[in-house]
DNA sequence: TAGTGGTCTAGACCACATA
DNA sequence: ATGTGGTCTAGACCACTAC
């Protein structure tokens, strides 16, 4: 085919390329893609321009413009394939499953992981200040508080408070309760915020779980808690989420996953 | 100065350019660099030869040269400096603190843990075969066992099961006891190894600590422990080691560190 | 067969460090 | 003033995919 969409580019191009702005070229144009999928300019699978395309539309070469295609594909913002072309991964998976509750099966090898339910308790808006705020960057800010329960495997339950500011994610504030059940979650957080979470810092720690929670879930009574910390980062650095999962004392292991890749190819 | 030593530069590509591979030469490179650093070849704190120096004694051309370096500066094995040069990184701390036990201190921000003492109970070496088998390789290899405990801060006692291939670490086995102790742990390693650990998968699991464990440590009577099983790998990809730490209750925070970066720049 | 990304080159110019 | 890495270019050739 005669190429791509020329004036889709050109948009782009006007829209996302920084041309005061001191940066390198192929910084430069890797931030106007990684802004312009935050934006929803593109979506997750869209074909975005050929390299000849952009060396046409860019001050770039092609060498430069290799070199932000082939860092934002290292990064997973995109994937490439000689042949076809470069599109857009799908990472509007900010907070659900299976991102942080992975645990393993009986016989566990990593991969393949037990099935998890997600049942929203309660929401609430407030200025309450607490652990969340400092990371969160919460100031005079309301935040949104969602009490969820988690059945992992149909086995145990686990308690999970979530926490966001209520102004970056309104999504999360005025959906009815029932439709924030299950996996609907992650869409709501990414419909405005189309380029999620790079996961963040993991918390662990040891502690009495809240007070009542054996009204809101199945919780063996008295035994203390493990709680993961997680607060959840997007591309530009900002905290959206902070949480915490109040783990009973179980037999399964938990993935904590596998940090670091070697380096690039 | 008129250079770099081109003897050296001459070893290095006599000794470790790969030339019947049908990698990328920049692949080819950079791994001819982490194959040598593993080696020994060069060690923390060298100096390596130029671009324009690899240039003359490669059959790469700059922007290929580059791009090795690039990555290897990336991935944290290098450092360079324009106007200096590149040197090799210090990366030979694979075991010890404050890499795994990393707790958080009362007010608990980020960045600064709480000391941590260790002390070697017992070290034995077996063929035997267990949970680690599998993540270290071993078939008929016998692994070294090392028992330890680390006192966090002197408020209590972390039991740990550290596991490595005997073979691969021969120090390990023939260092005498006495001097295991502390943090010559970690320099013992990196003798032979002189790159170590990307560190690697992370579990957590909850369950009865091994029986006789208060003979060995401080430890709370009868309680759960929480058990966070770590695994390194080296940067070729093989597997270090395998450590089981058991956590007694505690109210202190656990750091699990910070995932994965943004991408390249 | 045409389009696409992947590798590689030879060379330019620049910013920074060191002497 | 020289050496060094950092950026960028214009172009070549190749491998793979889709039509």
């Amino acid at each position: 085919m005669a190429g791509f969409s020329t004036r889709k580019t050109e948009d782009f191009v006007k829209r996302y390329w920084a041309d005061e702005s001191d940066l390198p070229k192929h910084e430069k144009l890797s931030r106007a893609f990684t802004e312009s999928i935050m934006d929803g300019f593109w979506t997750a699978g869209a074909r975005l321009p050929t390299e000849a395309e952009l060396v046409r539309a860019t001050p770039c070469s092609l060498g430069t413009v290799q070199r932000a295609l082939r860092n934002l594909a290292y990064a997973g913002v995109i994937q490439r394939r000689r042949g076809s072309g470069s599109v857009v991964s799908d990472l509007s998976r900010p907070i659900d499953e299976p991102w942080h509750m992975r645990f393993l099966n009986a016989e566990g090898q990593a991969g393949s992981y037990l099935p998890v339910a997600t049942r929203v308790l309660n929401r609430d808006v407030t200025a309450d200040h607490g652990p969340w705020s400092a990371d969160l960057g919460q100031t005079t800010e309301k935040v949104v508080r969602i009490e969820r329960v988690m059945v992992i495997d149909d086995q145990f339950d686990v308690y999970n408070l979530f926490y966001a500011l209520a102004d970056r994610f309104p999504e999360l504030v005025d959906t009815p309760m029932a439709e924030l059940n299950g996996i609907n979650l992650k869409d709501m957080m990414a419909r405005g915020q189309h380029l999620a979470v790079q996961r963040g810092r993991q918390l662990m720690r040891f502690e009495a779980p809240p007070k009542n929670i054996s009204l809101k879930c199945r919780w063996p009574d008295g035994e203390r808690a493990s709680v993961l910390n997680v607060v959840g980062y997007s591309m530009d650095g900002e905290a959206m989420y902070y949480q915490d999962y109040f783990i009973p004392p179980t037999d399964l292991t938990l993935d904590l996953g596998t940090p670091q890749r070697t380096y690039a190819q």
